[in-house]
DNA sequence: CCACTAATGCAAAAGCTTCTCATTTCTATA
DNA sequence: TATAGAAATGAGAAGCTTTTGCATTAGTGG
């Protein structure tokens, strides 16, 4: 029952939050942004400003149930916090992105922050290149 | 001269283009986003346009004479090429950035790109946390 | 030196995200 | 179970960075 996760999570179990979460938990494993949550919305008749999604994605970030993550191009996605932290793929023509995880750079990371004296608290790792069939494409 | 430098880069020897450029060349090492860059060029009495800065720092990328970094929050800071890749490490206190560079790191990048069938473009890792002058303010 | 093309400046617009504030909704409490 | 107070919401305005349109200006090859 998701209104106890909310809870536990120091949030009041509200329409607009129970909504949301059920659509992020729909598209586990997609990166949804903002923008996306709301047509969700609005595709099931829901009336919720995109202002609440925003703050809401926001409220779920700092309460540890979303990720958020910054790709180029000046905007955010978001996805459930699967426990797992993974870094991401990225094709520069049509946008495609896959995930990966290696333990031997997340090992090589956490070396180097405590080297320069930093306690690390996230990072990330944006690979970008030509998805295999957009380089069949342009062939 | 600079002059031949964006000449070799198919660019046009422009007043805004060499003041630009000579800006870069004068923080060289830091990060600047264009409002820097702009704010360097009202400060030398230059009469050069915000929009133009921009174009210009997208050119100068285009043409490989400088790097473009997308940090988080959705902004872009830009340096001179200085031919060796490098990452960043962010204080989310302070804003101040470390910079480093890690063969083993870059090594295995290009392994998964390649494991992927990606044909790598570009990267970018971002370590955040907290740099060792905030953990002492801290304590 | 000149004509042609490219570059510039300004202001307006665009895209994403945040803020304001009046109104509504939770929730703990009686 | 009713209720007061705090927190959350919706709608639109505003904020920020970045881009674009267009008339004007400035390089450049010939």
């Amino acid at each position: 029952m998701s209104q106890q996760e909310l809870k536990k999570a120091g949030l009041k179990a509200t329409v607009p939050r129970l909504k949301i979460l059920k659509i992020l938990e729909a598209k586990q494993g997609k990166h949804m942004r903002a923008e996306d949550v709301y047509k969700c919305l609005l595709a099931s008749d829901e009336d919720i400003g995109l202002a609440t999604v925003y703050r809401v994605l926001t409220q779920f970030e700092q309460a540890g149930l979303v990720v958020r993550h910054h790709f180029d191009g000046g905007h955010s996605v978001f996805e459930l916090d699967q426990g797992e932290h993974h870094d991401h793929m990225l094709c520069v023509k049509c946008g495609r992105v896959d995930e990966f995880v290696d333990d031997i750079i997340e090992e090589r990371q956490k070396a180097i922050a405590e080297q320069g004296g930093y306690k690390i608290t996230d990072h990330s790792l944006h690979i970008y290149g030509v998805c295999p069939a957009c380089q069949k494409n342009a062939a």
